[in-house]
RNA sequence: UGGGGUGUAGCCAAGCGGUAAGGCAGCGGUUUUUGGUAUCGCCAUGCGCAGGUUCGAAUCCUGCCACCCCAG
């Protein structure tokens, strides 16, 4: 599954319409994954002006009582009907699936026992992943579409050979790549990224041109399914036993302060431990240096103790021909928000193929297992893989 | 109850007669479709308590209290 994979027709530029499709537009069936927010919204409108055959669907993801009153969501509550009403004042149909069940267990409990596991999870991705580019992809193809384009902001080009790419968007404040590593050829031949060449702005007066009334909203942040911040309540409903206090631990042994339950925390966080001054000799704030899970207890210490410069990494999707064998140079994101670093990837070629090992060059800070290792060749973007571990070398 | 030491914000701590540094923690803002980081701002009308000296005391004096150490 996670073998390379090319599509079987280059594609010939010459004969294309504007989705990439040897097809008039209004003979081409597109599927638009409506969040009910400003981008997608967009996306359905702009491709129903150019006269495609545009087929909304907003997936409803959880619980649509609780989720009413918040802003920055989607895929519930208000934000179905944002996208159903852009729908139909636009004349174009849409569809609402209820995919809650599915949401909670591909997405909503792997959150939670990874936390549990002492990781910190991205659900984000994982919402990619398994509902939105798996079982929604899936759904387009149903209704027949030809292709399936969302609101990312992320760049899809056909290089030179004809075969599908992914890049990071033009405007990098909104650049979305590092959520999106796990998107395979196969969904890349089938996705379309309409966003991904135009910065936000463009797009939020592309709304109002177009008269969308979702042009104003805000943009979404956080977890969708955190309704309030309190992530920890949502680990907590689902798996209530998760939640056990215990003791902090300095790394040279000594117990300096209670925790408040494992989940709670994540390596590099240096806010909320309540650790006061007077445990050091210089007292410099501590970070979280590790979590460990079977003895409940969170370690701690201080800034250079987070630093590392191995990073172990599994499950690594490729969207370049060959999974890098050894010593491949890449630049590596580990957060969403950073600038991308120089790193040296090496296949570890005990595991299933898609283990690897990544090497910096310089020492990085606080990088968590469950959290995602995103590799490009400048803005293009080679794959990624989930992180299971650091090591200072 | 012989000797010595220390008592400054939740914690560590500077100041040693001129009107309370700094750090940690905490709180708030900024940044951000994961956690987090980073960054900016706020945070002691009062220095164990009570008197006294002084124009002026956390700083000097007296008494008391508390804790620590060494001797018992």
């Amino acid at each position: 599954k996670n073998l390379p994979y090319y599509s079987e027709k280059p594609i010939n530029p010459a004969i294309m319409n504007s989705l990439g499709i040897n097809k008039k537009p209004e003979d081409t069936r597109v599927v638009v994954a409506m969040s009910g927010g400003v981008d997608s919204s967009v996306v359905a409108a702009l491709l129903h002006e150019e006269g495609y055959d545009v087929v909304g669907v907003t997936l409803q993801l959880y619980d649509h009582g609780e989720a009413i009153a918040k802003s920055k969501t989607c895929c519930a509550g208000q934000d179905i009907h944002d996208a159903k009403r852009v729908a139909e004042s636009k004349g174009f149909p849409h569809y609402v699936l209820d995919y809650e069940s599915k949401f909670k267990q591909g997405v909503i409990d792997d959150f939670a026992d990874s936390y549990i596991r002492g990781e910190t999870p991205i659900p984000c991705v994982r919402c990619n992943q398994s509902v939105k580019f798996n079982d929604l992809l899936e759904v387009a193809k149903d209704l027949g579409a030809d292709c399936m384009a969302t609101g990312h902001y992320i760049e899809r080009k056909i290089d030179e050979n004809g075969f599908a790419t992914l890049h990071r968007a033009h405007d990098e404040g909104k650049d979305q790549s590092y959520f999106l590593f796990a998107t395979t050829q196969e969904q890349l031949d089938f996705l379309r990224f309409p966003l991904g060449g135009q910065s936000k702005s463009e797009t939020r007066k592309q709304a109002e041109r177009l008269g969308l009334l979702t042009a104003d909203k805000p943009d979404s942040q956080d977890i969708c399914f955190v309704p309030d911040g309190d992530y920890a309540k949502v680990v907590r409903k689902i798996r209530p036993e998760a939640e056990k206090p215990g003791d902090i631990v300095h790394e040279d042994g000594r117990i300096v302060g209670q925790h408040k339950g494992i989940i709670h925390y994540t390596i590099g966080q240096r806010k909320g431990l309540g650790i006061g001054g007077g445990v050091d000799k210089d007292n410099n704030p501590f970070y979280v240096i590790r979590i460990n899970a079977p003895a409940n207890q969170v370690i701690v210490g201080p800034k250079e103790s987070l630093a590392r410069n191995v990073i172990y990494a599994n499950d690594c999707n490729w969207l370049e021909g060959d999974i890098p064998l050894e010593g491949r140079a890449i630049n590596l994101k580990f957060r969403s928000v950073m600038k991308p670093i120089p790193a040296v990837i090496y296949r570890d070629n005990a595991a299933d193929g898609t283990a690897i090992r990544i090497e910096l060059p310089a020492p990085q800070y606080g990088i968590s297992a469950g959290q995602a290792a995103v590799f490009y060749d400048d803005n293009r973007v080679l794959g990624g893989g989930w992180i299971t571990g650091t090591e200072k070398a």
